[in-house]
DNA sequence: CCTGAAATTTTACGCGCGTAAAATTTTAAT
DNA sequence: ATTAAAATTTTACGCGCGTAAAATTTCAGG
């Protein structure tokens, strides 16, 4: 039933549903704040001419853009595109227009992509900085102009809040159950490791291996960015061949370097397993994607990516609704990680 | 040497830098449409007071926003993810502004995403349809519109050319490897399969096979979506228990599903590889990016990112600077496909 | 039918910039 | 120094919409 005269303008648009434009123009802004008679009227023209107003003329002079910026430091990496797929869908849910940013791993990046986003006049902002390597001033900048949540990757001072996991607990839990169900583990991490939780994963590490009773140790695999697996494999093929491994039992600081471990340990033809026959246990943390379907199975420690990509959501859009109180205290809001037992330890 | 008064309009930023508002606009459109001097006298001011135009009051009278819109099925699969960091650099390199959008493998979202790059007037858009599943006439309408190349999945006559991988070509230089090699395989394929290349892929293994003298066998993995690791793995543990395959080697459709085909056969007990002790072959095809990770690495067709990328923000480049011909032919660009042998097969 | 509150319309102005045309200046050459 | 071409400035207008304030209409309830 689609008209073919073609509307431009929101003038024209009004004048075909019958109402003013600044009516049609509150419509726009929020559907709600018309009478029921209006609003239906508009959604009928509506599906008569597809008419949709000019986002650059609309953005110009609204106080609220409703538009919501997301920056993730790797999209590449399949943990962000997840979280920023579930953030994206509550986003729009919640009525705003998200917008996703990735930094490729590059502080450059990460500064250019505040600056855009800054230019864009967002309604908000969900931001996983790439931590250590991060522009502070950047960020701090970004975040004094528009209400921010931190997400995953924490930095003090910056943003309204953080919503993340508990790495203590959860580093905690996988640390215990490795010890109760066999050798004690040593920690696997990157020694150039851009995110800012690997300090607190080490940290818990130690101090619950020392709780138990054991001597925490901890091999560093280097190498710089963001390709873990291969940081994984090659410093895991080194290690192994140096038997810088005190027990069989091995905690990889996430689930990628836990990837390429394990490609390690196949190549030195060690068997992966809690079995009879396996020479070696792996386990990661973070349950990325993929994990379920390594060869064995990783046992991890799993993040609730729609815990947290739905806390974060609601943070920033109560921050939104109320923002006369943009002075109240940072909060942070940590989750528990749940175990998931599967064959590799 | 930033200095505090704040620079809000371009007149006023047109000021301290002692030139027109006009000239400092084409500036900020082309700044080499400006004489040298001139230019340096901006970019000074630029460095002094940190202006940027407002992107809003800019796009909404220009002719050429200088932005490009991508639109992947689904940003989560890190062959996507890969190829859209390719391009959105390449991107930014020619001189544009890159908006990434992802479809989550949803027809309606694909549209919407369409609807709303249309709604940013961009000079150009880079499109992976969903494929089988697209609403073409969202395709098409898009596409008459804003001038579009096509990558990775082609739908005939939708935007002014496709670059892809000649699936002919790289289906048979592995199909050709594996019956060299061993025993001929199987196609392990997705049947609901929403991406249009799967049947240029079954069209060539069959052929391969035919001029080889072997008997095509193809075996269909069922269930919905892009969660392939599930379906193949799910449906290999089904086809391995039923004996589904004549031979010992299988070829999957991609490598998402070989990663969960192995799963399937890790649980099963079924050792993968070339050697002695092996009880099955499997290879893959795409080569994505973790596929040098999986136990044993996986066997595969790899694809040129980085070509794929750049022949179609090449072709997208061209197009935009000299739009009047927009009538010329719809190219077909294919790139050949270069066998990857791992240990898997 | 009356009344007050809520929604809408009218009116008017401005946002920050693009762009066209004419007037002027600068530049590079003769 | 002269001159034509190129770059810049001036001037002027418009883009499509937001928004505020005042005037008017619509609505629900009595």
């Amino acid at each position: 039933m689609m008209s073919d005269t073609k509307i431009k303008t929101m003038e024209e648009f009004a004048a075909v549903s019958g109402l003013s434009r600044p009516t049609v123009s509150k419509y726009f802004f929020d559907a709600n704040s018309v009478r029921p008679k209006t609003r239906a009227r508009i959604e009928d023209a509506l599906e008569r001419y597809d008419y949709r107003p000019n986002i650059y003329a609309m953005n110009q002079n609204r106080r609220l853009t409703r538009t919501l910026g997301i920056v993730v430091p790797f999209l590449a990496d399949p943990f962000f595109a997840e979280i920023a797929r579930n953030i994206e869908r509550l986003c729009i849910d919640a009525g705003f227009r998200p917008i996703v940013f990735s930094s490729h791993g590059e502080p450059e990046l990460e500064a250019d992509n505040l600056k855009s986003l800054l230019a864009m006049k967002p309604s908000g902002a969900l931001l996983a900085p790439l931590g250590r390597l991060s522009d502070r001033s950047a960020l701090s900048n970004f975040s004094a102009e528009v209400p921010s949540i931190l997400f995953d990757s924490n930095m003090d001072g910056i943003g309204e809040g953080f919503v993340g996991l508990d790495n203590s607990q959860s580093i905690g839990a996988i640390v215990r159950y490795l010890c109760d169900s066999g050798q004690p583990p040593s920690f696997f991490e990157g020694r150039m490791a851009p995110n800012p939780n690997v300090q607190s994963k080490l940290a818990a590490y130690t101090q619950t291996m020392k709780q138990l009773g054991h001597e925490p140790h901890i091999v560093y695999a280097d190498g710089e960015g963001w390709d873990f697996e291969s940081i994984g494999y090659n410093a895991g093929i080194r290690a192994l061949q140096a038997r810088d491994f005190p027990t069989n039992t091995i905690l990889c600081g996430n689930d990628r370097l836990a990837v390429g471990f394990l490609a390690a340990a196949y190549e030195e033809g060690l068997r992966v397993g809690r079995g009879d026959g396996c020479a070696l246990r792996v386990a990661g943390h973070d349950d990325h994607p993929f994990s379920r379907f390594t060869c064995p199975p990783l046992t991890t420690v799993s993040q609730d990516f729609n815990a947290i990509a739905a806390k974060s959501v609601e943070l920033l859009t109560e921050l939104i609704d109320h923002d006369s109180q943009r002075q109240t205290e940072r909060t942070t809001t940590l989750f528990d990680g749940t175990l998931v037992i599967r064959a590799s330890a």
